[in-house]
DNA sequence: AGTTAACTAATTTTT
DNA sequence: TTAGTTAACT
């Protein structure tokens, strides 16, 4: 429900820029009566409503910063607590391993050990592959399936894509892969998939693929992420006991981020929840932003018709940001059509106004923001709280290049996952391949990893040959080394390396999984291939993989451990080194910080383009829901940037600033050149206006993005009329880049700048020593600027203040 | 079979 | 621009 005028802000109330109470602090026992009901202190009439409607169907509309998970979390306590149900007649679903993980944390925090019972908190995927163990006979596997991941699957999808005689150029085993996991995501089974999507692929041929992708699955027991929903949903659909059975064991069901759901999981929820309907769903539909991976926001609005009676209740205080971040990101986000609508206000008034500055070029944009950081940082700010949210990871690397730079330590999140990483799959197959002798795809994929001869086209005969015969491919490994048909070389070559599977495999019998690991990663010369690389990310590897070696200290079986990578694919790596964040915007979903930087806001990169010709209107306003997300990450302050050039794919683009910019209200907003962030003081207007104007070209000469300037440019579409820069979007050469942000660097604010005026006392060849890179050799020099073959770190580009003579 | 040189495509990414 | 892949060479 709306804001009721008894919750209206108090004058006494409670200071909003302070976090709401810990769950941590409520669960505490107060005073010799104990813990009971302490978790109910402290929520507002909202939050207590959606804790205490434990029966039928509830939504829970809750706005960025509202106190979302402390709902769900207290609302669960609340569940156990009163005595409704046991832990293990709770269904709590999230989307990430970490959310899950959050959650148990926090109700541990509030109900201790009794936490542990819940057996079916977790991921959709991981308690649909609960699921599936217990019933997989009945969708023809073994309760011992293998889930694949995306590496397997194209490589599966590519051999019967060239089975098919399709060209795998033109159509690419990715965009299949893509095509399948859309299809599974709307809950469609091979014979479920609408004739209008039947041309998609290679002429109509997509689904025949897709069929045979299946089959090739259940034969190798194995399945895809999208597999476990649908099987599930095949398992529930055709046994109504299975079903019932289910519907019976879950009591509660409860589900986070709401609006992330696609369709099969939605099939799933409602399958299950259908039964005693006390389901509550939390989300925002104003930050659903994951609609390309499938989401549809209309599960929300499907919510009420297909549970009649539902409880809506709106959350809409928040408890994160100050009122100027809060007013800014709701004008933003009232430009979306397709909204339910909900406002979010704060008791909090005052603090800073979001800060939009534009600046000539992506250089400066990273000097801009380096140097507000380092200000930040000696006004007494971590680094930990601040963060750079960009709408594409390209853009992360202006930024790192700068900290490196100037030794601002700073983290990327996201990124290639740990278990993603090629070295640390190759280490995979090799167990797999230990475990189950048939497991064909870790058998292809490390076969001649690392090299031993075993090539293409002998890896291809083997495949044939298990094909024909219907066996493994290591069983067809054996027939071909007794016969002839590969050169004795190659024989030699396979019958070591299945001889080395056996030896590794008997050694698992009788040692810890480490060990036997170690042993592997040692015998199959898979490590001293990387030693003798002389490749940048050969050590880097080597590191990942004695890393892996301790993470599997954690698990007693090789079982264990395999089911563990294969669905939570999350190493949380220490985060306690203050730096600072560096992310996409989609993966800063969830977290919130006091300094936040959105760079970028350029028509094309944010709104993406890609997003707008493929999706049109409804992919705009996805990404305006990106830009809600961004701006409310930030408690305090919220800095916005935009350049009138960029560097994109090694061409120079002139951009225009985003309409998103233009979205946001004046009242809440401070021009950079207003709050003077480079003006040097009176009569020095040095201020990012000048700053358009330095290249002498252009007739841009707004100050801030809303004085006539930039609204007339945008309307123009083009910068300048002088003929400085043609029509938006057009390219030039590069070339005169270093010359144009000379000026700028000349004010000398910058340490690294003011070295740059003077000539350079490196040449080729010198070797020099760095602080962060260590020794190396110098390769090139272009005014300040050093190319350097680091010893340990490799090449890279350095500014020579920084480094000294060896 | 393995190396190098040319070619080409290029968001976001929970599991 | 760069990374990743394929085609031609050794």
């Amino acid at each position: 429900m709306s804001q009721g005028f008894d919750s209206s802000p108090s004058s006494d109330g409670f200071p909003g820029d302070l976090p709401a109470p810990r769950i941590s602090d409520l669960a505490r026992p107060r005073g010799p009566e104990g813990p009971a009901r302490t978790y109910l202190e402290g929520l507002n009439p909202e939050q207590r409503a959606a804790v205490e409607a434990t029966e039928g169907p509830v939504l829970v509309l809750a706005g960025a910063g509202t106190g979302k998970t402390r709902v769900l979390t207290t609302r669960l306590a609340h569940i156990l607590a009163t005595g409704r149900a046991r832990p293990w007649e709770l269904l709590v679903v999230t989307f990430t391993n970490k959310a899950a993980r959050e959650m148990r944390e926090r109700i541990t925090h509030i109900i201790g050990d009794e936490a542990e019972g819940l057996r079916w908190l977790g991921t959709f995927h991981s308690v649909a592959a609960q699921i599936l163990r217990r019933h997989a006979e009945l969708v023809g596997l073994k309760s011992s399936y293998t889930i694949i991941d995306t590496d397997d699957q194209e490589r599966l999808l590519k051999q019967l894509i060239e089975a098919a005689d399709i060209d795998a150029k033109r159509w690419t085993p990715r965009a299949l892969a893509g095509l399948i996991d859309t299809w599974k995501n709307r809950g469609w089974t091979p014979d479920r998939v609408p004739q209008s999507e039947a041309g998609e692929f290679a002429n109509g041929r997509g689904i025949t693929l897709y069929r045979q992708y299946q089959e090739r699955l259940r034969i190798l027991n194995a399945c895809d992420f999208g597999d476990l929903l649908l099987h599930n949903i095949t398992i529930f659909t055709a046994n109504p006991d299975v079903l019932a059975d289910f519907q019976r064991r879950f009591q509660y069901v409860m589900v986070d981020e709401y609006q992330d759901t696609n369709v099969a999981q939605y099939l799933w929820l409602r399958l299950l929840a259908q039964g005693r309907q006390n389901v509550c769903c939390v989300g925002d539909d104003d930050q659903s932003i994951y609609g390309w991976r499938g989401a549809e926001v209309d599960n929300i609005l499907r919510f009420e018709r297909d549970f009649p009676g539902a409880k809506v209740i709106k959350l809409e205080r928040n408890y994160r940001s100050t009122e100027h971040i809060l007013a800014a990101a709701s004008g933003l986000i009232d430009a979306n059509k397709s909204r339910l609508g909900k406002t979010l206000w704060t008791e909090a008034s005052g603090g800073e106004k979001v800060k939009v500055s534009g600046v000539w070029d992506g250089e400066a944009e990273s000097r801009m923001v380096a140097d507000e950081i380092e200000k930040a940082k000696r006004a007494g700010r971590k680094y930990s709280h601040m963060a750079i949210l960009v709408r594409a990871s390209f853009q992360m690397r202006a930024f790192e290049e700068r900290f490196v730079m100037l030794q601002i330590p700073y983290k990327v999140v996201g990124g290639p996952r740990f278990f993603e990483r090629a070295e640390i799959r190759d280490a995979h197959a090799y167990l797999r391949l230990i475990q189950s002798p048939d497991d064909d795809l870790a058998f292809e994929r490390i076969v001649n990893t690392p090299k031993r001869g075993i090539g293409d086209t002998s890896v291809q005969k083997l495949l044939q040959i298990a094909r024909l015969e219907g066996i493994s491919t290591v069983e067809a490994a054996r027939v071909i080394i007794g016969g002839d048909d590969l050169p004795a070389r190659t024989r030699t070559a396979l019958s070591n390396f299945l001889r080395d599977l056996d030896r590794w495999r008997a050694l698992a019998a009788t040692t810890p999984h480490q060990r036997v690991m170690e042993a592997v990663l040692e015998e199959s010369g898979y490590t001293d291939a990387l030693r003798l690389d002389k490749g940048p990310t050969s050590q880097t590897r080597l590191e990942n993989l004695k890393e892996l070696v301790q993470s599997m200290s954690a698990f007693d079986t090789l079982e264990g451990y395999l089911e563990h990578v294969s669905l939570v694919m999350d190493l949380d790596k220490g985060a306690g080194d203050d730096a600072v964040w560096i992310m996409t915007l989609h993966s800063a979903k969830g977290l919130e910080f006091p300094l936040v930087f959105l760079p970028g806001w350029e028509e094309g990169v944010f709104p993406s383009q890609r997003s707008m010709d493929d999706k049109g209107e409804k992919g705009l306003e996805e990404e305006r829901r990106l830009a809600y997300v961004g701006i409310t990450r930030a408690r305090e302050e919220a800095r916005i940037s935009f350049v009138a050039n960029r560097q994109v794919y090694g061409r120079w683009t002139s951009q225009l600033p985003s309409r998103f910019v233009d979205e946001l209200p004046l009242a809440h907003v401070d021009a950079a050149s207003e709050t003077g962030y480079y003006g040097g003081g009176p009569g020095m207007q040095q201020t990012v206006s000048s700053r358009w104007d330095d290249p002498g070209t252009s007739t841009f000469t707004a100050g801030s993005y809303d004085s006539p300037g930039w609204k007339r440019a945008q309307e123009r579409t083009a910068y300048s009329e002088k003929g400085g820069f043609s029509e938006r979007g057009s390219t030039w050469r590069s070339g005169g880049s270093a010359a144009r942000s000379a000026p700028i660097e000349g004010e000398g604010r910058l340490v690294a700048v003011s070295a740059s005026s003077a000539a350079s006392a490196y040449t080729r060849g010198d070797r020099v020593f760095h602080v962060k890179f260590g020794y190396g050799k110098v390769t090139g020099v272009e005014g300040n600027k050093l190319s350097v073959s680091f010893d340990k770190a490799g090449d890279k580009k350095v500014i020579d203040s920084f480094v000294e003579k060896a």
